[in-house]
DNA sequence: AATGAATGAGCCTTCATTCAT
DNA sequence: GATGAATGAAGGCTCATTCAT
């Protein structure tokens, strides 16, 4: 005999049959039928509970990305007076373990991956608004680093610079090459990508400066 | 009436017809029957000419490639002695350039730019197959910079860091902040873009160099 | 706490938005759903309290015509005796409001009115019911109208002339040409409607009696 | 061994199913898949060949309207000159046998009674444009019966009466009472209806006239 | 008395591909 | 060599109704 549930029930078997499945196909090439399917629920489900694929892939998204700050916030606990070389390593650190560690981070991860490498206009604004206020920090990062004569646009570049080199590994996540990585990433492996990431950005970044204070003077 | 014509001709329309309506729109958006009626053909044509839609993309994808590095060359014109810091600008320059100047290149930079923002599972080999050789060069001109101490690991993640900067600019491009740049992208802002990722990994990859020789002593 | 409802007050509701949304949008444009959202209530609730969709449109249908016919009476107050000319008046003037005046009607006219435009198969029986006293009485008069002499063809056909002027008006309302009429129907318009029909159908059923006579002789 | 036909073949037997199918059961009751079952095609027919149920039905609903007309044209061959009361039977006489007449006519009466009782909001526009010339016509024949003093509003509440006790008799084809008629339409039954409105409306008309004229002197 | 989660049947549409010509 | 009619599989969604609570 079927019991009726809670309903929270249902919901949450189907938000995480969701999660599954458009962490391991992405958005485009998950069904909705497969994510009732998973859940054991009816084709109509979805649209049920939410209010249809867009919908549910959105909170999926949402949830990931917000459980994925949660484990790890961008500033590392560091509190903002502490120097800037040093929140830039843990915004680095903060980075690469939301898109890599899927061990703490369940699917989370993976579905941000997902959207990253193949990005879907379903929630365009809901990721431009969940990430800017990343984006605020790093900028507020660099720009401390590169020293009160830095223009926007360098501000801006050395930001790309900095954030792409960690959404590279992710991009390329799985398909490493074997000398710079064999199996699945370790945390000992993240930790030499945070590394390496933060001494090129770094160097980087003092380049840039230096260069500043020449054309000043 | 109409004249026969040898089958290169139909080919040929197809081929063109697939590339724009690639790179205006990616693969997965392109329909079949839009790329034969922008061919002036029958919907049947793409299959019969090539295999279906995945085969033609991927010849698509494949001549937009070499075009585009018909028309920008990794190495720039510069021999192979040249000093590595001009081979890496050179190679900078080739990269960005393929990826953001449609203007020499007509719909070539715009599909492999489709390709780069919205990766298909269907060209996969292909892709891999035609940058391998990219890579290579990259590899040795970073081999070069870092120098005789340099392991495999170091190597490969340098050569994500320039790689990436790069990219990322291509991801970016047509939703670049204004302080960056406005409207679309110039030669000037290109050869801008260039100098900055040549300067800020030069910085980088000296300080891997350099740490290398420290832990050596 | 909520406080216990006797049942009668959701049903009032549910009734209520039940008549609101039919008169806006018809009944195949209504949704269960919208009247139990419009009823504060939950989406079985008309199931629970009715017996489904086409029980509480025929209920609603019914209250509606009803009410039209409380305000509007057919008779328009006069006595059986008076002249029969001046009770066509009267039934003319009723149909019309009924039809016409949403003012002192509420929902009801609006009702009446998808109804009669987008005829529902659901409550057909009911309708002929509710409907056949109004038959009955036009006819009446009509049978007056016409003579001793007039057949039942004769009267059945006079009596569709008649009232099917009335709906026309009904059917085109709000698509009314400007010169008929501009924006909504006030009462001056339809006093000159009801001027209009009287006239033009008295002179037709003359003309039909006096055709009846001749032939007689 | 499945023979491909001509295409044209397939087209014209959707086109007859739908026919059928809206002649039945009208517009909304109609699925695509029972068309195309009727035709005994794939349910991606429709979509072939038209563009999707809108689609079909706008052309079937043309097609049955221009056949209406030409099987009965409004003018019953009169020349313009004719005088306007033979005119305005003939108009009668036509729109009564396009509505009630299934035997010459097909499916086509049938379609155009299903939308006139059942309007869909789909042709709207070609209804509205197919209908304008008949309007005209309609309009001209009692302008000139109403003489020269009548007002635009006087005409077009004389087109309004007259047209729609005929549209009243299509609306209760099949609903009639039996001592109007028992069965289905004969001819002859329609005559005596043809000359029930023309009569009844000549004689409204002249009242509308003749109380002008009385108001004018 | 009332709820609301859940269902299932159905609908229209899209699209890459096939096949007879 | 080329056509285009035809297919079938799938997909997202709507909605009246049911059922356990």
């Amino acid at each position: 005999m079927r019991t009726r549930k809670d309903g929270t029930d249902t919901r949450n078997k189907l938000l995480k049959a969701a999660s599954e499945a458009f962490a391991e196909k992405g958005y485009r090439n998950t069904t909705v039928a497969e994510i009732c399917r998973r859940a054991g629920s009816n084709v109509a489900a979805v649209n049920y509970h939410f209010r249809g694929k867009d919908a549910i892939y959105a909170l999926v998204w949402r949830n990931a990305f917000e459980e994925a700050l949660r484990v790890y916030p961008p500033d590392g606990g560091l509190p903002p007076e502490a120097p800037p070389e040093e929140r830039l390593r843990a915004l680095i650190y903060s980075l690469l373990h939301r898109i890599m560690d899927d061990g703490r981070l369940g699917y989370a991860g993976q579905i941000l991956l997902q959207e990253m490498s193949n990005p879907t206009d379903v929630i365009q604004r809901v990721r431009r608004d969940m990430i800017r206020p990343l984006r605020e920090h790093t900028r507020q990062v660099i720009t401390e680093l590169l020293g009160p004569d830095a223009d926007n646009r360098q501000i801006g570049l050395c930001q790309m610079s900095v954030i792409h080199q960690c959404l590279a590994i992710g991009f390329r996540k799985g398909r490493l090459p074997p000398y710079i990585l064999e199996g699945r990433p370790t945390p000992e492996f993240i930790d030499a990508l945070v590394e390496h990431i933060t001494r090129f950005s770094l160097a980087g970044i003092k380049t840039v400066r230096k260069q500043n204070k020449a054309c000043r003077t």
